[in-house]
DNA sequence: CTTATAAATGTTATATTATTACATACTGTT
DNA sequence: AACAGTATGTAATAATATAACATTTATAAG
């Protein structure tokens, strides 16, 4: 049972475009891409991925500085993230595999931290750049 | 048995800089720290930063875009990594576990993509600022 | 030793990513 | 209507990272 988000006039445009997107989308690339519809500055388009990244609608890929929508429609909020990233062809994907979320979930190390939020990056050759 | 790297000169100053500092350092504060020492430009640390990373020597941490010295002695390369951020005081620490890194060594999903690389951050409140 | 090659350095300029600061407007309560 | 919270608009600037080009140093092969 997912909470509805009414998203803002700004944060629809911004989802939209980057839900309907291939692979994940740039903060300038979104910028230059929404600016017909009005969105004029960077910091527009900033306020409406936070708020998006905040309420689990799309996630952060930290090592390409990118944003993609969430594939995984149970992820309310994005505090448990895993994802497959193509070091040739750039494409990224959500892994939803309940063993993986279960085990990272649950791990605790010696340090005494309870963490509450994790991201995983796994990176390598698609099968698609594998065989070529 | 670890192959040694004789770092280079700029290489070793700014290596030195990371290894001593308690936490991850951000690249520009390596210029500023570095600059008595002849480093002017942020070229000059962005390169050795690379080289220093593909050697194992120091790690990114993506979340943060900051770098801190390997931990873990016997990482060569920084293929398999882990790490814990306190959200409050921003401390950040290598978790070197071996089942977790063989799990996630280990694992592949339905995609048929065989990863080469990972990168964890778990993130929550340290001990310290738990108990605040 | 010298020639070739790769790796590292120095320098300037610029590209890319992200935030600060401040003013205004909209939305949903009580 | 008054309030609080959220969202927007705009300009300026901070922070992070790379491109391009010239030169130098280190390493290895002949």
């Amino acid at each position: 049972m997912q909470k509805e988000h009414n998203l803002s006039k700004n944060q629809k445009i911004i989802f939209d475009l980057i839900d309907k997107s291939r692979g994940p989308m740039k903060a300038y690339s979104i910028l230059f891409n929404v600016q017909k519809k009005g969105i004029k500055a960077p910091l527009q388009v900033y306020r409406a991925l936070d708020k998006l990244v905040e309420i689990g609608k799309i996630h952060k890929i930290e090592s390409r500085n990118a944003f993609i929508a969430c594939q995984n429609s149970n992820c309310q909020v994005s505090k448990a993230t895993a994802f497959s990233i193509c070091e040739s062809c750039e494409n990224v994907s959500e892994i939803s595999n309940s063993k993986l979320s279960k085990y990272l979930s649950n791990f605790s190390d010696s340090s005494g931290m309870k963490y509450s939020k994790y991201n995983l990056e796994f990176f390598g050759l698609c099968k698609k750049c594998k065989s070529k």
